[in-house]
DNA sequence: GTCCTTGCAAAAACTTTGCATTGTT
DNA sequence: AACAATGCAAAGTTTTTGCAAGGAC
């Protein structure tokens, strides 16, 4: 098991993500961090970010289209994005102790991970024509 | 607005996913229907994919790695899926209450979609050495 | 006959990988 | 000094798009 060592590149990049509440994704973090640390490359956040989930010290939300987000809240939450705009955004309207209850098996899985995700028009994007969301 | 045209194409797509229990992603089922079709093109299944489930036909599973993955049973039910081989079965063992009531409104979002996610180790690779789930 | 849909190829979007160099410990 | 991590470029994977030919109505 190598040695993780602590780099500037890492330091920023999570202290960014736990900054945030938007959700970002890699490119988004890339072009945050890159405002500090110009040199930085894209694949070095895809690495970080990677490294930190694998860790359990940020969360991975794979639910949407397209890119990957990452969430620097690993306390039980969830989600509720919009289809329109992609904005992604923490549930918490929701009663809480919804999915409190652990699921250990389902299946004959032995469950590490549940998330929940909740998907809708958001406010900004209501008053537009054409609501033809996926 | 378009005619939506019955072709030969999205009604063996449609019979496909509908017979298969197994949650296949666009790949799946492009190597399934050549068998009936073998002209058929990868960009015809994607396109039938995305106009099936934009007319909620068909169901779009997007939480997991990499590929989208499609369900042809549109009744509400939650899901599980393995972080070692990424195999998607339906969560058949848990309390069918657990999500009934509907979340018309979160955040000001209007809530159209709900998916339940539970991801963990599925029997076959239980006894798999060197357990490294993202 | 109209115009929606297909197949093919090319491109796009997102993510991962190889490798020499740099930086941590 | 050892070797983990970085930056860069190239490649990989999944999905989308342009367009001429074909097919449904």
């Amino acid at each position: 098991m190598p040695v993780i060592r602590n780099t500037l590149q890492r330091k920023l990049i999570l202290a960014e993500i736990r900054k945030l509440k938007t959700h970002p994704t890699a490119a988004d973090l890339f072009m945050i961090v890159r405002q500090q640390l110009p040199r930085i490359s894209l694949s070095t956040v895809y690495r970080t970010l990677l490294l930190l989930s694998e860790q359990g010290t940020i969360r991975r939300l794979t639910a949407g289209d397209g890119e990957t987000r990452f969430d620097g809240d690993i306390s039980p939450h969830h989600h509720v994005r919009c289809l329109r705009c992609g904005r992604c955004e923490d549930a918490h309207e929701l009663p809480e102790r919804l999915l409190r209850r652990n699921y250990e098996w389902i299946n004959g899985f032995r469950i590490t991970q549940q998330q929940v995700d909740f998907a809708g028009i958001c406010p900004d994007c209501q008053g537009v024509e054409n609501q033809g969301g996926v």
